[in-house]
DNA sequence: CGACTGCTTGAGTCTGCTCAATAAAGGTGG
DNA sequence: CCACCTTTATTGAGCAGACTCAAGCAGTCG
């Protein structure tokens, strides 16, 4: 089923990803509909098909065998779920809210991308976005403090989901809980609550309440706050 | 000075990566040779080659402005470094020790790879290969204690360069610094040494002195050591 | 042989975690 | 529409894993 150019997926045009021709992708699968915190694949599941995000948002996540989750990604409408060339998925993935996907099998996509070069670029594409996406998470999770890794996730979403700027403000959904933010970021969700608790203190933010997102009101400051290093020790004295 | 292995580029193919077919590379590139902590590229420079590593070993990092730095990657015989599609490297490189590497011009590569779909394939496994190694370390980082990050480092290194096992134990050729080794895994060098000390002391390893490094020595309690989580805090009482 | 770099080990501190209690929302069914 | 239950967020107190700082000790190299 085409969709048409309702909202979500133009905003892979808007935003200026490559992979607009994706959007074709949508003509050749089958459309499912996930409930929040269901499943759609598992670790290690043998990877015969992916996903391409319509509306909703996707975690994917990798587990120890006791319990502690980190989450590898966020998937918002136009990116694609669980590329992948080895024969089993990297990492489980589910519904963070009630999501649509549209699910391609892989043999299908080999098919497609060999005759056409574009598609077959678009995918390379998004393997190395996919990759620069991941590398740099690793500074963060190896050597930035919460409140830097933060301000990084903060102005992340807002570069990829975040309402046009006005006057300054500009409006960041999350649609993800602080738990989830927490097991994307390496840390405990008290943890997550605390640094935003601070960052709004210091006028770089407004949380919206009851949670659904953050205003960014000082970008600067925000800004400054994602490479600050730990904590001064006394400014003076 | 640390000795690199004898016939590097075979490897590739012992180890069982798909991606001997890059060994054609090495005939239409040409040869660098570095120093140690010698840089190859840097972050940011503008990506006109890749570089497939001969003999020796180079580092893939990324820094925050105040000079904290985290290792990407490790790079060992046959690996390619700065594959990207963007056009810029997304990380520096830097040679740890006495180092060769051949130097192909991208162009070329996409030219060849244009015309050769095994290349292509390999191409694709490769840049999943990288993928999937940034993202089971994102785990590490976001979950894993000190010592269990310290255990997966040495299982990883073992399975890409260790030696065959002989009756049970098996050598583990470390040619970088502890500090590297801190750099990769997002811990202070003190902290590997400790680590590293107290595997030790448990007999899962031992480390090889003067540092170049470790024997594995008890394979079943080193695994455990993978995903044991933080301290039990008390087996009784 | 001396200077340097890298590793070890100890002491003290701090960031972020755990545990716990409270509060606020959302969903459900009567 | 309201009581009830569950889930999520907030906040505090205490703890601990890992960091910093510092001293001491090899090895290595010039």
């Amino acid at each position: 089923m085409r969709v048409a150019a309702t909202h979500p997926l133009t905003d892979s045009v808007r935003i200026g990803r490559p992979e607009a021709v994706f959007d074709r992708l949508d003509a050749i699968g089958v459309i499912k509909h996930l409930a929040p915190h269901e499943s759609l694949v598992l670790e290690g599941d043998s990877a015969n098909r992916f996903h391409r995000v319509l509306s909703g948002t996707i975690a994917g996540y990798k587990a120890t065998s006791d319990g502690r989750r980190q989450i590898i990604a966020f998937f918002f409408p136009g990116d694609l779920v669980g590329l992948t060339v080895g024969e089993q998925y990297a990492y489980g993935a589910e519904a963070l809210d009630r999501t649509s996907v549209c699910s391609v099998p892989r043999t299908r996509m080999r098919e497609l991308s060999s005759h056409s070069p574009t598609l077959h670029e678009d995918l390379l594409a998004a393997l190395d976005r996919e990759i620069g996406a991941a590398q740099e998470r690793l500074l963060w999770l190896g050597r930035k403090t919460a409140r830097e890794r933060i301000a990084c996730f903060l102005l992340e979403c807002a570069h990829r989901c975040g309402t046009p700027e006005e006057d300054g403000s500009q409006t960041v959904p999350l649609p993800m809980s602080q738990l989830e933010i927490g097991d994307y970021l390496g840390l405990a969700s008290e943890t997550v609550s605390r640094a935003l608790a601070q960052l709004a203190r210091d006028g770089a933010i407004e949380v919206l309440r009851p949670f659904s997102g953050v205003v960014i009101r000082d970008r600067r400051r925000l800004e400054a706050a994602m490479d600050e290093g730990p904590e001064p020790l006394g400014t003076g004295l």
